[in-house]
DNA sequence: GCATATTTGTCCGTATGTATA
DNA sequence: CTATACATACGGACAAATATG
């Protein structure tokens, strides 16, 4: 009845060593889900993964606990706790969510006057090393580096908060990602939007770069709602 | 040593019968910060509210996990919870926060066509409610009324995650209110803005509204930051 | 600086209630 | 309907860290 996972986290263990356990534990469990190991729907029984990781139930239930507030994880009231699986609802409210922050982030960057220098740097790299990866056929590094994009939009924001509510939102969606056909080439034909989003920015036209990144929500959301 | 807000949790036993228990505490808990009955910094004593409340730590800790998440507690490494204390870095951050969700709040519901209808009612409700509050003298019903103005400017976009983005943020800021001298008149001043805001919005034209906002925005940060 | 008391961190065992085959 | 599996919640235990005198 074990199924294959629980055997791979077992391999994890040694690393459980220092720090907040619950913290290593989710940290574990976290890279498990977004790098699609555990799949959406799954549940996580708790006497199984802590006896496959060596940790009480109590210390489990911590890390489920982070997991969930991080909406990677569901917990049903009395039956355990599931990966989330996101419905056709949920990409339409992450989208609408993003439009918000990432078009936000760039008008108070502008505000702000902090389209350029170090903050643009970061979106810059991103771009270059989507490209690059591309380049090389490296598609997994493709969707990473579109990660980093669009973190590093977030970014210019200067906002603690508007930092990790994109972090969330990212790692949400990896979840439809994995529950794609091909979730390889996803991300390569928007690695042009991205160029160009980033050139406007560089160029202090922000609002066409708004334009232009809302414009990439639409194509992306639509494709991941047809997906699903 | 017992605190008096300890036994005022004990007569709050009676309500934590069904449900999830470390919820019902955590419902409880909640409700004892925001409203200013445990103020910023108060060490929360496991055993001692454990005792209060009738649960157990276990549970009670599920409880502080959950607030925690919420921003309304901290969590130092070997030392207990503590209700929030803020600094002026987190009015800073709060307040950019705010200004990219309500303000992207209001263009997408103009982009979805949502100024209107019963949203805007919900707007205007608030909105009249702060009036009459004030008129009443009520400085308490004058703040409930202005929370439920943003958080109605919020629900413009359409979002499950910004409305629940903007309870998080709001419920953070009453934490700054109660550390402040006189919290009951600082939303007095800012109804006339709340009706010029919904009066743009109103009539369509959001980029007023927007600007509006941001101007409401710098003077009450600055008004807060000055408070700290 | 040291010794003691308090409090948290972690884990275990168990009784009870709930969902599912 | 019964049986099984599992989550919920409790209480106790001990180590480790912190606070106090």
């Amino acid at each position: 009845m074990t199924a294959e996972w629980v055997e791979e986290l077992g391999a994890e263990r040694a690393s459980l060593g220092r720090a907040s356990t619950a913290g290593r534990v989710a940290d574990v469990l976290r890279a498990h889900v977004t790098q699609g190991r555990l799949l959406p729907g799954t549940r996580l029984s708790e006497e199984e993964i802590g006896a496959a990781l060596g940790v009480s139930r109590n210390t489990l239930r911590e890390a489920f606990r982070l997991l969930t507030h991080e909406r990677l994880l569901t917990h049903e009231f009395n039956r355990g706790v599931f990966v989330r699986r996101l419905d056709s609802d949920d990409v339409r409210d992450l989208y609408a969510f993003r439009r918000i922050l990432e078009c936000g982030a760039i008008r108070r960057g502008a505000t702000l006057g902090r389209l350029t220098g170090e903050p643009l740097d970061d979106v810059r790299r991103a771009v270059e090393t989507g490209e690059r990866a591309a380049a090389a056929g490296d598609w997994n590094e493709v969707g990473t580096a579109n990660m980093e994009f669009h973190q590093a939009l977030g970014a210019l924001a200067d906002s603690q908060r508007v930092d990790e509510a994109m972090s969330h939102v990212l790692a949400e969606l990896r979840l439809v990602f994995h529950a794609m056909a091909a979730p390889e080439a996803f991300h390569q034909p928007y690695l042009e939007d991205n160029r160009r989003i980033f050139e406007f920015v560089a160029a202090g036209s922000h609002e066409e770069a708004v334009a232009a990144l809302l414009a990439y929500f639409d194509a992306a959301e639509a494709q991941l709602a047809a997906a699903i």
